[in-house]
DNA sequence: AAGCAAAAAGTTATCGATAACATTCAACGC
DNA sequence: GCGTTGAATGTTATCGATAACTTTTTGCTT
């Protein structure tokens, strides 16, 4: 067993002929310690590049680690990197890391990672959506693992949650919707069963417009990510089918914008002939040449707000369960 | 001080009858002992809902532990976006965890980033850039941590790199702009000094326009992040300065069709009055109404690649220093 | 100058897992 | 029957830092 070329604490106990303990804590910016052993540990620590241990430190010690588990279901999405922006900038002004993983929208996936990432003992861990395997959520709880679930709001988390409701949000949009006189709406959507918070949203706007005496049309719920091009395509599909409708919702503005392509490409008029709604605030979708009608949501502060009510439980602040954050329908040009 | 409510390798020990040693052996999937011994602990750990402490074993152990860490300068862009997920995805495949961290483009934040990650004993580091305070150099050096740097290509690496040359692309798209008979360039940029990419692709398009006998006329680069508005709004500056351009080649897509936004606003006709370039091939550039012309870069394979690479030289696999990945110069309808 | 409190520093045990080495035990051949 | 072999299993030391406790030193009061 080779030792690591490292410097421990050891060694500059030794070079500056003072304990580790002290050491310890003059590095750890305790007190209990003269000026003159400060400047003596400081120097030799700065002399030898003395690294901390981390790994070692947290597992001596009895409190939590400064790592945060951040599972989001893709990187690709705009949406989600500015939710991981908030929480990873939050924490690391507060001191933490962030560990970060994808699940594809699989509560499989994601009870993988939960496995992998809990064996490093981290302070908390952020999850997206509501929906996780039963296997995760007794283990996060045998555990008593600080957890906040993000995205899609529960009345009943794991522990805390921060977001809003999207079904709420398709609901709102449906009713919106109605105001404007439009009667017939369709849906495009896409990861068909493997997205639960997109098909909430769709639920949502059903039963608003159904409420409202429109029910949905019709839906093409497609198996590809979404994108520009099953929205596209997604719309071409649907309009085959039904071509009496006068408004279609997607499932995002990426495949709203793909639909208002599509439009384009065939002289549809919008918002004339169809109008075209989105979701998520895509920042792209408000400098097209026409503004998109569409739902914004506060991915920043989502990832802010959930990384702080992480850090405050740990840390024994206090923070409330369940935070909802405010949804915004933006009226665009395009219905 | 309160052992934790988690059980260990002594618990599961305790309850066979047999010791920690065999207990970490069957679990580690070691040999050296019967399938009844197997069975009793693979069971007891079951039932006790045994989870794994890898910071006790990555500490206890002496090769490298399976964190790697993975600094980017923003979130929020689509281009890292694709690079994290696909180096996200390689790692998660060969059983490493990613701690992913953001730098804003300040080499000093970089530097405060690598001290807080190092003291982790991560297997490895994934770096944007060739830029780096000298002190983080000498630190990855004097602890030979495996290193990747990604994005824009040195001859020098600290250790390994994957990329290609952010000056190449500038001049490759001035060669292109030349061939097409563009003779007045400007340029619109961003983030001002802090993005030495940015810098380099502007400085490689300048000097291929000037060999070709037409140097760069005028170039405005804002303070702003890169983005729709600051596209739109320098490229009103460039030309409220300059109004006999002939083309502008913008710091990256976003920008470009922020400046494409202009020209529609301004019954600037593209590219009949005015040609639009941008960089880095965003998804969204590609549906609009007009292609834009611009360099895809190869975002996923690039992840993939260093994050591959990274874990070949910790398991002592092959993997080659310098790594050239091809970017892909697009013509499209706006140039 | 004695006494005593507070500050400074040292000691020891510990966290959980693993490496290296030691031991037991069975099967087998001669 | 006895040594040999190899698989199965146990023992001990160790990684680096910290908590909790103990000891030493300092400084101040009376």
């Amino acid at each position: 067993m080779e030792r690591k070329g490292k410097t421990s604490l050891e060694d500059i106990a030794r070079l500056t002929g003072v304990s580790k303990m002290t050491v310890s804590r003059v590095l750890c910016g305790g007190t209990g310690f003269s000026d003159e052993t400060r400047g003596k540990v400081t120097a030799a620590a700065e002399t030898l590049g003395y690294i901390p241990n981390r790994l070692a430190a947290t597992f001596g010690a009895v409190h939590a680690s400064t790592l945060v588990g951040i599972c989001v279901p893709r990187l690709t999405s705009g949406l989600f990197g500015h939710v991981l922006d908030g929480a990873d900038r939050a924490l690391c002004r507060l001191g933490y890391q962030a560990i970060v993983g994808t699940n594809a929208y699989s509560p499989q996936e994601e009870e993988a990672w939960v496995r992998q990432v809990v064996s490093w003992l981290p302070a908390g861990l952020i999850l997206t959506g509501r929906i996780h395997t039963a296997a995760t959520v007794d283990l996060l709880r045998n555990i008593a693992m600080p957890v906040v679930e993000i995205w899609d709001l529960t009345t009943t988390p794991i522990d805390m949650a921060v977001g809003f409701s999207h079904w709420d949000c398709g609901a709102e949009m449906g009713q919106f919707l109605l105001r404007r006189g439009r009667r017939r709406a369709g849906y495009v959507g896409a990861l068909a069963a493997a997205d639960v918070m997109g098909r909430a949203r769709m639920e949502g706007f059903a039963a608003s417009m159904a409420l409202g005496g429109a029910p949905l049309v019709d839906r093409e719920v497609l198996l590809d990510r979404p994108g520009f091009y099953p929205g596209f395509y997604g719309l071409e599909t649907l309009l085959s089918r039904r071509s009496d409708l006068d408004v279609v919702y997607f499932h995002n503005d990426e495949m709203a914008i793909g639909g208002l392509h599509y439009c384009q490409s065939r002289g549809i008029r919008v918002p004339q002939d169809l109008g075209i709604v989105g979701w998520g605030g895509m920042e792209a979708a408000s400098v097209l040449p026409r503004r998109l009608t569409t739902t914004i949501v506060p991915t920043t502060a989502i990832g802010k707000t959930a990384a702080e009510a992480l850090v405050a439980r740990v840390t024994g602040g206090t923070c409330q369960d369940v935070t909802v954050l405010p949804t915004r329908l933006v009226p665009g040009e395009t219905c």
